[in-house]
RNA sequence: GCGGGCGUAGCCAAGUGGUUAAGGCAGCGGAUUGUGAUUCCGCCAUUCGGGGGUUCAAGUCCCCUCGCUCGCCCCA
């Protein structure tokens, strides 16, 4: 018979890895909480509509990569391939943006059709952000520095923020229309993966990795020439806001997002150590997504990280946290002794400490093994005649065990959970 | 969707066409039916991701397929 497993590019978190995960998480928590933003929650499971009409029909995303299928009442459904469109939808469907601005974060998993590799799986996880109402400057700016102190405090090192503004609606159509231009003249000299984005997306082509497209790139037209004078403006601001918060960042006029929502400021944070897949973090503007989803004009701005990513960053490091042991390991043997550890098991955790029962019915040398071997600080043994006297012996088990005496100390049951609780 | 590398037990692996597929870790049982390191003994792959072919003989060679992995594309 075939073996079951599960399917391709989705992955099990296996007990010893989800430490991290953890950590993560509520390292994540602690700082949305501090900066007033909130979590929201949607569902993974969406009307395909919402993606096509909010991450743009060309894009690789929409039309080669979702989930999509028929419900059983012939609706088409989609498996999120990103966050922003759900919380947008959410915002708009409860009339959140009539209470005022708001500040968001939501994490869970996302879903794209795509081949696997380092750091990209189908099913995958994000944790992003949403500001939904926020047009000054200073919104991109905290936005931005909202991660990357996110990122510093897990400890990623050596990150790289790239910067970009792709201006105003509008500064990005004239800007489209002048590249496909200049590039339509020059068709022959384009790879062929660049020729073929010249009708699906031609801005991706100025982010080409191939040489002789990016050495006839340097004669075209830029994106930062075609800035209308307010865009510029605004770009200063947000530039000189990173600065004030002394937070480093590197132009990199490239740059663009992928998905068609984007204007004015987008953004990457990077790492040289993650193989083809570097963007730890990405993000930008979205000024006009709300509207073309069918609610108020209002501007946004956000971003979202990607999980597997960063665990492939943290777990190269050597303070990555492990699990924590039991404090209290409890081994019995004999009928009454089980129904009395069974018991003190219960009393204890009850009271805060962390136990281990042991329900092996072993030899006691043999749980005592097991006992060492999950870390615990202390063996707690119940055997008949203990049970009997409604005792235990406690026994320390860090360090050497004492040659020849047994060692544990004997005392009341009641004293036990005195000291402990 | 395209290209490269790789699949031997839960994990790490030896094996380079010739009898019964090394070894280590982990696990389980015992030496010790009441005491954790260490030690000793035993058990743990009728089969090498799956299927087909070549051969007297295949883990080993060939084809297909699935999966993993790295890169392209795309993106977090």
């Amino acid at each position: 018979m075939e073996k079951l497993q599960s399917l391709r590019g989705m992955v099990d978190l296996l007990p010893e890895q989800i430490g991290l995960w953890q950590h993560i998480e509520a390292t994540s928590r602690g700082h949305f909480q501090r900066a007033a933003i909130r979590e929201i929650r949607t569902p993974l499971l969406e009307a395909t509509e919402l993606f096509a009409r909010g991450i743009g029909e060309a894009t690789d995303v929409v039309g080669k990569e979702m989930y999509t299928f028929l419900d059983r009442g012939e609706r088409s459904c989609t498996l999120r391939p990103e966050g922003t469109a759900s919380v947008v939808r959410a915002a708009i469907q409860h009339g959140l943006l009539s209470q005022g601005a708001q500040r968001l974060w939501y994490a869970g998993p996302m879903f794209r059709y795509e081949r696997p590799q380092a750091g990209r799986l189908r099913q995958f996880h994000q944790i992003g952000l949403e500001f939904l109402g926020f047009a000054d400057p200073r919104s991109d700016v905290e936005a931005i520095a909202v991660a990357w102190d996110l990122l510093a405090a897990l400890g990623v090192q050596q990150l790289r923020l790239e910067l970009n503004s792709l201006g105003s609606a509008e500064d990005r159509t004239h800007y489209r229309e002048a590249l496909v231009a200049w590039l339509s003249e020059r068709r022959d000299q384009l790879d062929p993966d660049s020729q073929d984005r010249l009708t699906r997306n031609p801005l991706r082509i100025l982010d080409s990795k191939n040489e002789a497209t990016q050495a006839l790139l340097a004669g075209a037209p830029t994106l930062a020439d075609a800035l209308a004078p307010e865009s510029r403006e605004r770009f200063a601001l947000v530039q000189a806001g990173l600065t004030a918060l002394g937070i480093p960042f590197q132009l990199n006029p490239r740059l663009v997002r992928g998905l068609d929502y984007y204007s004015h400021t987008a953004f990457e944070i990077t790492s040289s150590q993650l193989g083809a897949q570097a963007t730890v973090c990405g993000g930008g503007r979205y000024d006009g997504l709300v509207e073309q989803l069918g609610g108020p004009p209002t501007a946004a701005i956000g971003w979202a990280l990607g999980l597997e990513r960063l665990v492939l960053l943290l777990a190269q490091a050597p303070e990555a946290p492990i699990a924590e042991p039991p404090q209290i390991y409890l081994v019995s043997r004999g009928e009454q002794a089980e129904t009395q550890a069974l018991l003190l098991a219960r009393q204890l955790r009850n009271a805060g400490v962390a136990v281990e029962l042991d329900l092996t019915a072993a030899a006691f040398a043999k749980q005592l093994k097991r006992a060492d071997r999950s870390g615990a600080a202390w063996a707690v043994l119940i055997g008949d005649s203990e049970a009997e006297q409604g005792q235990v012996i406690l026994k320390p088990l860090r360090g050497e065990p004492p040659a020849g005496d047994n060692g544990g100390e004997r005392l009341p049951l009641l004293e036990l959970l005195a000291r402990f609780a």
